[in-house]
DNA sequence: TGCGATTTAATCGGATGCGATATATATTGG
DNA sequence: CCAATATATATCGCATCCGATTAAATCGCA
């Protein structure tokens, strides 16, 4: 909190520096990453959020489009589109649930479960060069995650 | 990594985990932090990535599209567009520069500092809820950041 | 000086995210 | 039984991001 001077003149608050923003520095390294997983998905020709919705099915078969987007914390609004391009390509499939014709089963194909254990981001796990941090940095990110997502859930308390 | 069992029966590798990638930790925050800031920017009429501009900007004034991209990580492609938004919202001024006529200077109008100066963003500093982890947090993910843009820059070494 | 190479923004198309809305199916209450 | 409500997914428009390309200005160097 820079402390606001009162200054006779030139009163400029000191200038919040955006290295000192946690938001940013999310933000930022989002961008690194997906700079850095492009050339590695580009040889698959997938995406970043087609290929993390691979490996959330790889992790359970069978989920409707919400289940996997409680995983990935996204809606329908983004993840049918996503899923269209995934079945299209053939990585997946997609069929009404006969017992609830409201919801979309979604389930990998060989060829999907192929791909995804390809493991392309292994390669990356030098060049983040975290070393022993890198399980703490993974859990800190994770837990204010959870804390800005439920503190958007309970707006007064 | 999972070594692969060699199984003779239902040879799946194990799974990894979305939880354990660190690209998705900061994936999944970067969505959670945009969140979080959206109503708080919607009051003023902004958007995520124009307030980081604009807080780029009050860090230093008469800055280059190039210059504003490195701080922000970003190109004239994307620049671009958001510079000329925020410049029909009476935040932000565009000229080109007369000393090398490819290069157009940005600065804040007056009604722009008085924006970023609100600091919209100090809401959410308990809802992060991490506490002393905070700079620690922040100062590894920025790190990672760049070395995996230094990675990028030198793909040999 | 002249002109090709370089630099800087801008433009274009494709792929997310997301709020708002639409549609189809399921559930519930009278 | 059926109308009202609720739920799950899909559609639409807007704002990023990004690779590729373009246009204009400047630089370099013979």
């Amino acid at each position: 909190m820079p402390t606001s001077k009162t200054a006779k003149q030139s009163d400029a608050p000191a200038p919040r520096k955006l290295s000192n923003f946690l938001c940013f520095a999310i933000y930022s390294a989002n961008l690194a990453f997906g700079r850095a997983y492009k050339p590695l998905l580009d040889e698959l020709g997938l995406t970043y959020t087609q290929y993390i919705a691979l490996v959330a099915l790889s992790e359970e078969d069978d989920q409707t489009v919400s289940m996997l987007g409680e995983k990935l914390f996204l809606e329908s609004n983004t993840l049918t589109p996503i899923l269209k391009k995934l079945e299209s390509s053939g990585l997946i499939t997609r069929h009404r649930d006969p017992a609830d014709e409201r919801q979309v089963r979604v389930n990998l194909t060989p060829a999907g479960r192929d791909l995804v254990e390809t493991n392309p981001g292994s390669a990356l796990t030098d060049a983040i060069g975290l070393g022993d941090e890198f399980p703490v940095v993974q859990n800190s990110v994770a837990r204010l995650r959870d804390n800005l997502l439920r503190a958007q859930a309970e707006p007064g308390k």
